[in-house]
DNA sequence: AGAATTTCCGCAAAGGTTTGCTGTGGAAAT
DNA sequence: ATTTCCACAGCAAACCTTTGCGGAAATTCT
C-alpha cells in the first residue's frame, strides 16, 4: 500500500536510516550481520529506492532523453529500439519525445528533458531547425547531447552518423558493376545533412565516369517522390533508379507499379535502407544496409562514455 | 552554468523561498508587486523547477510509462506517437520501454516505472505473460494501469481496445457483399486477446452462411504466415484471403507474389490495419481501418481521467 | 593494564520544493 | 483609542536519500 522507505526499514530494525542506506550498498562500514538483516528485510518489504530522492541528492539520474521528428519512421524505430534495449540493460530509462519537425516543440522538449534531469540526450534534429540556440542551455548545463542521423554542421558537438558517404559510395560501386548507362537518383530534403552527404558522395563517385548520365532530383516526401518520378519517367526511362531512403523508395515504387513497369526486368532499383521496407516486396529490392540497430548500440555506448567522462569527437 | 533555484531567486530579491514559490504559482497571498518582480527575475534567470524536488514533495509526477513488446511495429508506432503527442500537450512526458515479449523483462520494466514514480502506465501485454502477478504492486501503489491492444482477460482492470469484434464483423460484411465462395482467414498468435476476439467475431458472422467455406489458420509471424499461406494455396485457391494484421498480410503478400498471382485479379485480399502497409503497395490493398492514432488519443484521455479521479471500466 | 587502533554505527546537513501555520503591519470598524 | 480583520510574507517541517564527520565500543598492540 504505502511505499517502503529507508526510514521504515530503520524503524523496524531499530537502527538509523544512514546505516540502512549504507548496508544496502555494501558499504564496508557496516557489519555483515547488520547488512544481512537489512537486505533481508528490504527484500521482504520489497524496498525500491525513490529515484526522485536519489537524483535530487546525487544529481545524477538514470534517465536519458531521445528526440526524433517522429517515431513512426522505418529507421528511427530500430534505432530507438536498440538504444532503449541497451539502456535498460544498464539501468537507464529512456524518455522519448517527438519534435514533429517543429523547432518550437523541439525547444520545449529540451526543456522537458532538463526539468526531468536527464543525464544525456540523443537528438535527431528537425529538418526546420536552422541554429542550435535552443541547445545552448544543454551545453551550459553540461548535459551531453548526441546528435544522430540528421546532425548539425557545427563541429565541437557530439554527433554520430551512419557512414553516409560510404553508403552512397557503395551504391555507386554497385551500379558501376552493371552496364547501366543512365541513372535517376532521387534524394530527400536537400537541407538535411544526410542528403547533402549522400548526394555529394554519389556525384563524386560518378565524376570519373562522364559517359554515364546521372540525373539528380529531390523530394521531401513519398508523395513528392512519386510525382517527381512520374515526371522523370515520362521524359526518359533510366536504367536504374537510386533512392536515398525508404521514403523516396515508396513513392518510386508506386509510380513504377502504376506505370505497369516491372523491376528488375524493365528497370533496376537500388535504395539505402535498414531493410524493412525492401524486404516487404517480392522481387526483393536491392539495398545498401544501414542498420539503425547498430547505430543505436553505438550511440548508447558513446553516450555512456560521455556521461562518465568527457569526450569530444 | 549552475542551475537557478528558488533559493537563488529569493536571495537576490531578499525575500523568502516560500514567497518566491507562491509568487510563481500566482498564490493569492502574494502581492502583485512582489509577484511580478519574482516572475520577471525568474524569466531572465530562466528558472526551471527541479522536477525531482517537486515530485519528491508532491508525490505526483508528470511522467507516464508505456510498455509494448517492441516499438518497431506498424501499429504501436502510431499509437505511441499519438499518446506522446497528447501527453506533451498536457505537460506529461512518456517513458517508453519494451518487453520483447519476455515476462521477466516486463516485470523489471514495471519496477523501473515504479522507481521513476510514473503516475500511470500504458501496457500492451507480452504474448507470453500468463498472469498479472507482476502488476499487483502497481495496483497496490494505486498507479493506474491501462492495458491496450493485447489486454488481459481479467475484469476489474482498465483496458482499452480497438473494436476488435466490430472490425472483424465489418470485414465479414465486406466479404459478403461479394460473391466469394471460399475464404482463407489467417490469424495471429491464438493466445492473444486480439486474435481470439477477431476470430470469434469472424466465425460468428459466417455462421449464417454455411454455404461459404471458411478456412481458419494461425501464424505467429510474417514468416509463418508465408509458409502457412504457401501450404494452403497449394491445396486450394480461395477467392479471398483475410489477414488479421499487417504481420500476416506481409507473409501472404510474399507468397502471392512468389507464386506469380496477381491481386485483385486472381485472388482478393482483405486485412485489418492502420493503413500504412496496405498503402505501400500499388494495387492498394483493401483494409478495415484501425487507427492507432485514435486509440492513442482515447487512451491518453482515459489515463488523465484515471489519474485525476478513480474510474473503473 | 593502559594506549592505540579498528570496527561499526548515528547525527546532521544537504538537495529543491511545497504548504500549514505563525507573525507583522496597517486599515477599517467599534 | 481600542479592537478586529485582512493582506502579505516568513518559519519550519516534510518528502527520501546520501555522505562527511564524529563517537562509542570492541579489538589489538605494547
Amino acid at each position: 500500500m504505502t511505499n517502503t522507505t529507508l526510514k521504515k526499514i530503520s524503524e523496524i530494525l531499530g537502527i538509523s536510516v544512514s546505516t540502512v542506506s549504507r548496508a544496502l550498498k555494501h558499504h564496508p562500514d557496516i557489519s555483515v550481520k547488520t547488512r544481512e538483516k537489512v537486505i533481508e528485510l528490504a527484500r521482504t518489504l520489497d524496498y525500491e529506492p525513490n529515484a526522485n530522492a536519489v537524483q535530487l541528492r546525487t544529481k545524477n539520474s538514470k534517465l536519458l532523453g531521445l528526440m526524433v521528428p517522429t517515431i513512426s519512421n522505418y529507421f528511427y524505430e530500430t534505432f530507438i529500439a536498440a538504444v532503449e534495449e541497451d539502456a535498460r540493460k544498464n539501468g537507464y530509462a529512456v524518455m522519448i519525445l517527438q519534435s514533429g519537425n517543429d523547432p518550437l516543440i523541439e525547444s520545449e522538449n529540451l526543456k522537458l528533458f532538463r526539468q526531468n534531469r536527464v543525464s544525456g540526450v540523443f537528438v535527431c534534429l528537425s529538418s526546420n531547425t536552422k541554429d542550435l540556440s535552443s541547445f545552448e542551455k544543454m551545453f551550459d548545463l553540461e548535459i551531453p547531447v548526441l546528435f544522430f542521423d540528421n546532425v548539425p554542421q557545427e563541429s565541437g558537438v557530439h554527433k554520430i552518423c551512419l557512414a553516409d558517404e560510404k553508403s552512397a559510395q557503395l551504391a555507386a560501386e554497385l551500379i558501376l558493376q552493371h552496364p547501366y548507362q543512365s541513372i535517376l537518383a532521387i534524394f530527400g530534403n536537400p537541407a538535411l545533412s544526410i542528403t547533402k552527404k549522400r548526394e555529394a558522395a554519389l556525384k563524386n563517385a560518378f565524376q570519373a565516369h562522364p559517359h554515364i548520365s546521372l540525373l539528380i532530383e529531390h523530394a521531401n516526401s513519398s508523395e513528392e517522390a512519386k510525382l517527381v518520378c512520374h515526371e522523370m519517367l515520362n521524359k526518359h526511362l533510366p536504367d536504374i533508379i537510386f533512392c536515398m531512403s525508404d521514403e523516396v523508395l515508396i513513392g518510386v515504387l508506386k509510380t513504377i507499379q502504376e506505370k505497369g513497369l516491372r523491376y528488375p526486368d524493365n528497370i533496376a532499383l537500388l535504395t539505402i535502407s535498414n531493410g524493412t521496407i525492401p524486404r516487404l516486396f517480392h522481387p526483393q529490392i536491392t539495398y545498401i544496409e544501414t542498420s539503425g540497430e547498430k547505430l543505436g548500440k553505438a550511440a548508447f555506448a558513446h553516450m555512456l562514455n560521455c556521461i562518465q567522462t568527457k569526450t569530444e569527437p
